[in-house]
This record gives C-alpha cells, structure tokens and sequence, in this order.
DNA sequence: GGCTAAATTAGAATAACTCTAGAAATGCAA
DNA sequence: TTGCATTTCTAGAGTTATTCTAATTTAGCC
C-alpha cells in the first residue's frame, strides 16, 4: 500500500482556459501519478475534471456519459479508471446510498446534503461545519476523517 | 407511507431479568408495531434485541446466527425482517461500507466510529459528539438527521 | 376446526461490481 | 522507426448482496 503525501490538486477547467494542447494537462497529471494517459483514461478525466465543478458519478453514469460523448471505453475500464483516480487521490469515494458507489471529483475537507427522496447529493463546503466536540479515537488508533451526511427531507 | 410520531425503544434485557413468559415482551413489541409475533420474527427478535447490548448486524451475519441457535429462518425472511423492524423503528440501517447493508439496534440520536482496517463499527453516543454550526437547508427541506463517521485508523 | 389473509420459503432474477484471459496499445531501447 | 516487454483494455463469465416470485405454510379469528 502507498500513502500519498502530497495530494494532487484535482484537473480543473480555469488552468486550461486557452485550449492550446487540449490534452497537456491531463497528460502531465496522469503521469505524475504513474498512470499511462491512454487514450480511455484522457476522456474519463475529460469527463471528470473539465467541466469545472464538482461532479458524484457512479461507474454507470461515467460509462453512459462517455458513450454519449463518442468515446469508446468499457464498464471495466470506467471501474478499473475510477478507482485508479481514487488512489491516486484525484476522487474520493463517498458511501450514501448503500449498494452504489459514488465518486466525487471533489478531494478537498467538505460534506454532503443527501436529499432522502432523490438520493441527490450536494456538496458542503467543510468551513460551513464546525465540529465543536469529538470523541477521542480508540487506543491505538487516530482519526483519519470526519465524515458528516446531513440528511433532508421536504418541509 | 407511514410516520411514526412515537418511536418504540428497542427491546432490552432488562426489562425481562426474570424470565418468567419469556416471549411476552417481544410478542407485544410487535404487536405495537402491527407485525405478527411469528416464529421467525420472535427468533430473530431475540437474537437482535434480548443480548442487552447494542448490536450491527448484515442480514448475512444475522442469518448464520439464526441457524446456530437452532432457528429455521430463510435469508429471505431475515431481509424482509430486518427491513420491517427498520420501517417500524425498531433498527436503523446504517451506510458505510458500500455493497453492505448494516442495521444497528440502538435507535437513539448516535454516530459511529469506523475501522478503516476492519469495517468494525463502533456507536458514539450523541452527547460525545458537538455539532456547534451546521449550514442551512436548501430551500424547501429540512434536516431530518445529521450522521457523523468518524474513520480510524491504525496510529 | 376451518377459513382467509399474512408470512415464509426456495429458487430464480437482478444489480453492481470484480475477475480472467486474450487482444491491443504504450513506451523504452536499439 | 521498429521490436519487444509491459501495461492496459475489453468482452464475457463469475461473484456478492439483495429482491422478486409463486407456491406453501401459518396466524388470528369466527
């Protein structure tokens, strides 16, 4: 098992606002952490880190989007990609909805909102929480992250 | 659908120390929440609730139990059980590890510690934990809960 | 006891992954 | 560049957790 130290900062659209080698970037990330930029990998990262705001995909709609984008890339791969991003530290998985496995392209401290009608999740920046109080972690064991869901329903 | 305004508390040890009728508590526990007191739901029943300590179980690790002690109950029945003790609020069903479906039998306001190494769940009581800010709910919800996972893992 | 609705069950079906093994692409070295 | 070792991709099979289905059994009531 590696332990990342320093976390890359996720692709985002406003570093390659001139579309001069459109690929560049995504290339360059790719390779600082060891994934060859092959050609299914550079349009998942499209995809992913283009769009300039913070996305939740599951493997399935990652894989449905890339059909509708013309690219040609397998459920496999959408797996094998997604969870090569996570520990590479460009996604981080979150667990909702038990039974799918949500990636959120956003790495940095935050929460979510899960609307408990739509399975909707929103994204909650981690200065609008303030934890107060926490528990101390069991002997042996330290806190690795704090995860807070913050469940709504209609008025 | 149907809300509940009063929620029951869980069975407990207890309440039944001199086991005199043994299955007269949980009969009437389930009567209250219009389940009829089969000779499956009793068993599981006690599995879940007559131990005196707060338990996570998978409808898996449930099921093997049930044929240990001697009880003929399907997977099937298990799930459907575990599903209605949920909906009747006697167990809440907790998401963490995704592919995994958790129900704990403490109902009270709590939060959990996660084992990154080993997915063991542990319960932190609510008042351990200090929310001292959270973020508005969109517009046209309200928070109905707020889940805290605190992840450990070896120091 | 007998009837009816509810509950249980085995096994099939489904959903979300994961694995496998062969084909294709990548990148390094000459 | 070309060849080659290695990595990556893919279709399809396999797995796991769960739900569905339709037939059987059981509980509660007269």
């Amino acid at each position: 098992m590696t332990i990342m130290h320093t976390r890359p900062r996720a692709f985002s659209m406003m570093e390659n606002t001139m579309n001069e080698r459109p690929f560049a970037q995504a290339i360059n990330r790719l390779r600082e952490v060891d994934l060859r930029p092959t050609r299914q990998r550079l349009a998942l990262a499209k995809l992913l880190f283009e769009r300039g705001c913070d996305r939740h995909v599951t493997a399935e709609t990652l894989h449905e989007e890339a059909q509708k984008s013309g690219a040609r890339v397998s459920l496999a791969t959408v797996y094998n990609t997604l969870h090569q991003f996570t520990d590479a530290g460009l996604l981080r998985e979150i667990m909702v909805d038990s039974g799918k496995t949500y990636f959120d392209t956003n790495i940095d401290d935050h929460h979510h909102f899960l609307c408990e009608r739509s399975g909707q999740l929103t994204d909650i920046p981690a200065h609008m929480v303030t934890v107060a109080e926490l528990p101390q972690a069991p002997d042996g064991s330290k806190i690795s992250r704090v995860d807070i869901v913050i469940r709504i329903c209609d008025q």
